[in-house]
DNA sequence: GTCTATATCGCGATAGAC
DNA sequence: GTCTATCGCGATATAGAC
């Protein structure tokens, strides 16, 4: 028999998870998480470096997959369209999770230290998909923006289908997200000059 | 006589920034940066809501009034083009601060913290334009979607800026981004399909 | 202004696993 | 034996309550 249960990272993310959402992250303690998955404080401190990580730890490796999957479609000369078919093979790795990401959202936007953590975590996607773009020959600039913009869309996308009322998949938001995204730079081709 | 020195706020950001930039922002205690600006630590949390946003609280005025320059030259029909417009307005507002914001910046990207209230400062941009996009009539997707790449290209271009050898204005950086940006959609209308 | 909770982290000890 | 995960104890500073 082992000393100790199994997975103590995964019952810490399901404890935190459900005392968050039904005391809120401020009025939960880590002591709280912690004796809940049976074990200790300093424990905790030990499988995540404080106590907003444990929120984003275990989403943190789809996302970095995605990105990877974003770059894996990925032609230096065809940037966007690249993206494009990226971004569309990212969403089918949430689809049917929507209920789980849609608690786990709430518990986010309910706290500022929280969202700041979510915002770094786009921010070190895009830096990911950043040395991706480079490596492939893109130059600095373009890939930095590309990927911005491919976070932006995504992300967009996302918060759209978890807010959603209708029953939608996350593809189409992310369709959508692009088409729109399409629309705003075909002002700057399709209008006229002004004055 | 008056009682207390003028301007708590600010010689609490001047110590903070001098603190911070010579023994580091984690080894720098609330109650030193009081100290050197002659208050108590109790004080410091009156002024800012954590040790974070001294760095912080200043530039905000700045960026909420950017990014109001930038709408102000919104024309609903001509998205991209407007923006682009605004930015280089903005630009104009940070020419000069080289040496001090690139002394915060070392500061700031020296501590994940930091790093992340910057990414939300930034998000707080985006959401302020994007409320003013909507107000002009533009719908929500393409009012996000624009804000997003719209602060996007602009912190790009601010950071290449900072981290520039040479010593040319923030507006020529503004524009070589924004050339950039269209470079990178241009490839989705110019390039064929492929297979 | 004073008081305090609690996040966070360093250290040494311990108990099984291999 | 060595390695790894956990525990117990202690210390400090932020941040909020009173």
């Amino acid at each position: 028999m082992p000393r100790w249960k199994p997975n103590p990272q995964a019952r810490l993310e399901r404890a935190a998870l459900e005392l968050f959402s039904t005391q809120g992250f401020a009025e939960t303690t880590v002591a709280q998480i912690a004796a809940h998955a049976g074990l200790t404080t300093r424990s905790f401190f030990r499988h995540f470096p404080d106590k907003r990580e444990v929120l984003f730890a275990a989403e943190e490796e789809g996302s970095t997959a995605g990105a990877e999957d974003t770059t894996a479609f990925m032609t230096p000369t065809n940037l966007m369209q690249s993206i494009e078919r990226g971004l569309l093979a990212s969403a089918s790795k949430y689809e049917g999770r929507l209920e789980y990401l849609r608690t786990r959202q709430r518990v986010i936007e309910s706290d500022e230290g929280l969202r700041e953590r979510e915002l770094r975590k786009r921010d070190d996607l895009s830096t990911a998909m950043i040395k991706d773009f480079k490596k492939l020959g893109v130059d600095d600039l373009k890939s930095t923006l590309a990927a911005k913009i491919a976070v932006s869309i995504f992300s967009t996308a996302m918060t759209n289908w978890i807010n959603q009322k209708s029953n939608k998949k996350l593809s189409e938001f992310v369709q959508e997200s692009l088409d729109s995204y399409y629309s705003i730079d075909s002002n700057i081709r399709s209008d006229a000059e002004p004055g």
